[in-house]
DNA sequence: GTAATGGGCGCC
DNA sequence: AAAGGGCGCCCATTAC
């Protein structure tokens, strides 16, 4: 028997919500209040206080809710509260939310039976019941309309299970409730030192706000028409914007800073927030056990991978280099910079360093295994053009970056990392950043960006011709797709690929439209033909090199999926996991090389993929 | 007043 | 012909 559960609980926009609280903050909060719960069974409706509501008519039943998480959540609460059976946890559950994200790429119920189904979802008074209580509802003659309301959404995410659920593949469904486990399970916090971070951190930004000419004038300190004022006013010209002209903004950081300290300030004002919002999120997070909960949303992304969000803190995007100060202000180290070097700066122009990642530590009694996949996504996209010398050579052991550097830069000689350093970076660029069409202005400015590579026009254009020059198969496979693309959008069709695990991708509604795009050569903008596609709910341009990309990346997300799976049965619990990274909390008897033999496995639908992986025992997650 | 948007910053 | 992509959150500003 499958029933499906809802839950109305009250919530208050911009001050008491999940989405910003997280299930276990929000559900341990003194205004939670679930004031109802429905239920559906495919035949029988039931909706009333959580209180009245017979458990025992779900023993054994499979249990559905659309976010099972926080129905979960929800429940673990009643639970403690006496107000549920302990056994209802141990139920199967499943989420049609993560469902509806693996079928269509949508996530929300009224986007999920429009996209699935074709219709649209009165969205009921849930707006109206921001603030208010089961009693206002009562009051304002409102409990039968709230009633139905919450039935309805109940009977629809039965409806999807009923219709779809066949259409997700089990091992989906394993990846969609480890997920679910892992968010609640959630992960130890270093708490002494979170609170001495947060302390350093507001005197930090409170210094740096006085340094900032326009704030005693009461504007805000990152205003960009302050800024633009204090230009004018000491005679110098407003920075690029970052997101046109990173260089460009770079450089009038460079020149400027030293006239004008406020010049460099902004930048770092933005990153300290930043740091201090996460902190303080910790821990306001903190649960009796030192633990936070977090979210991480399965299928966030259309290629399958996680997104990081949905609770006001991001587990995939915590800074990977400390924040580094001296005498309470910010210092960087100076680009380009070498290990070696790198420690005695610290030591010497350092007095203090605030690293998010430390406060994330195992359980007492337990140790973190961190393991990543090895270049996961340049394999997976020799493997997909069916270079079969790369796959054979990497197999053996060599890099990826020097098998293309004797493939395709003519190198020759022995071990290339040790024996030319400069070419091996210039090599692991071209394989990073080539592999999906991109041009020179783009391979240019992330090797500064991102590796701190100067290369001029010339050198870049000559990058962009080698790599496709000595990688003819890639190429091909860009071609291939393109043309696929452009079968779809003539007979106005979607495009369906398939990928290797046997799930595919969707583009749909392929069209060849005329766009205005700006030309990178004369500045201008030009009318041409593109073709887009909807993708989750957005309209987007793609192109061969997209699409590669896009199935590069959802493949190497199979791979590590199997992963995750294959740690959390025969290792011990992933404690959290980013793309292609897990962390694993582990009894003092594990060991590194236990972790590694899983990581390392190929999958049997990917016969031929060279998969390696590394790991290492850590005090606290690291990168 | 809140919602929506865009810039900026962080990650793989 | 050429085109890296995938995310989320905070802040300031604008739109409603």
């Amino acid at each position: 028997m499958n029933v499906s559960l809802d839950y109305e609980t009250f919530y208050k926009k911009k001050d008491y919500t999940v989405r910003q609280m997280g299930n276990w903050r929000y559900c341990n909060d003194d205004r939670f209040d679930p004031y109802l719960l429905s239920a559906y069974d495919g035949e029988r409706r039931w909706v009333g206080h959580p209180r009245d509501f017979n458990w025992e008519a779900v023993r054994g039943a499979t249990l559905l809710a659309h976010n099972a998480g926080f129905e979960r959540a929800v429940t673990r609460r009643l639970i403690e509260l006496g107000q549920a059976p302990d056994w209802v946890l141990n139920n199967e559950w499943h989420c049609t939310a993560d469902m509806s994200s693996y079928l269509a790429n949508v996530r929300a119920l009224d986007s999920a039976v429009e996209v699935l189904e074709g219709r649209k979802l009165n969205k009921g008074i849930r707006d109206w019941m921001s603030g208010k209580t089961w009693d206002d509802a009562v009051k304002a003659g409102k409990a039968d309309e709230l009633k139905r309301y919450a039935i309805a959404d109940t009977v629809e995410c039965h409806g999807l299970w009923t219709n779809y659920s066949g259409l997700w593949p089990a091992f989906e469904q394993r990846v969609s409730d480890l997920t679910i486990h892992q968010c609640a399970r959630g992960v130890c916090i270093n708490v002494d030192l979170l609170n001495e971070y947060v302390e350093k951190l507001r005197i930090v930004i409170f210094e740096l706000e006085k340094s900032l000419p326009w704030t005693d004038r009461g504007a805000k300190p990152s205003s960009p028409i302050a800024i633009a004022e204090e230009c004018r006013k000491v005679g110098i010209p407003c920075p690029p914007l970052k997101k046109d002209d990173e260089e460009g903004h770079d450089r009038w950081v460079a020149t400027f800073s030293p006239r004008y300290p406020w010049v460099a300030a902004t930048g770092q004002w933005r990153q300290l927030c930043k740091l201090l919002a996460s902190l303080e999120t910790m821990q306001e997070r903190l649960r009796p056990d030192n633990t936070i909960d977090f979210s991480l949303l399965y299928f966030g992304a259309h290629t399958g991978r996680w997104s990081g969000g949905g609770s006001g803190l991001n587990f995939q995007n915590f800074r990977k280099v400390p924040l580094f100060l001296k005498n309470n202000f910010v210092v960087a180290p100076p680009p380009g910079i070498s290990a070696r070097d790198f420690k005695a700066w610290i030591a010497a122009e350092t007095d203090y360093a605030i690293d998010i990642r430390r406060l994330l530590i195992p359980r007492p009694g337990k140790k973190f295994i961190i393991s990543d996949l090895s270049q996961i996504e340049p394999r997976v996209l020799n493997w997909l053009a069916g270079n079969l010398e790369f796959l054979r050579l990497v197999s053996e052991g060599m890099s990826p970056y020097e098998v293309h550097a004797r493939k395709a830069m003519g190198w020759t000689g022995g071990k290339l990392k040790d024996e030319n350093p400069d070419l091996y970076q210039l090599a692991k660029i071209q394989v990073l950043q080539l592999g999906y069409q991109s041009g020179w202005e783009k391979f240019q400015s992330t090797a500064l960006t991102e590796y701190n590579v100067v290369l001029n026009e010339q050198q870049s254009r000559e990058s962009v011709e080698t790599f496709r020059d000595g990688n003819p198969l890639i190429v091909n496979l860009w071609e291939k797709l393109q043309a696929q693309i452009q079968l779809s959008g003539n007979r106005k069709e979607d495009m369906e690929l398939t990928l290797p695990s046997g799930r595919s991708l969707r583009y749909r509604h392929v069209r060849r439209e005329l766009r205005s795009k700006r030309n990178s050569e004369t500045g201008n903008y030009e009318k041409r033909f593109t073709f887009v596609a909807t993708i989750g709910e957005k309209r987007k341009e793609i192109y061969g090199g997209l699409t590669a990309e896009n199935i590069t990346q959802a493949i190497s997300r199979d791979v590590f999926c199997g992963h995750a799976l294959e740690l959390e049965a025969q290792v011990s619990d992933v404690i959290f996991h980013v793309h292609d990274e897990a962390t694993n909390e582990v009894d003092q008897d594990v060991t590194v090389a236990d972790v590694e033999h899983v990581m390392s496995k190929c999958p049997e639908w990917m016969p031929g993929l060279p998969v390696a992986a590394e790991a290492k025992e850590v005090p606290y997650y690291t990168k």
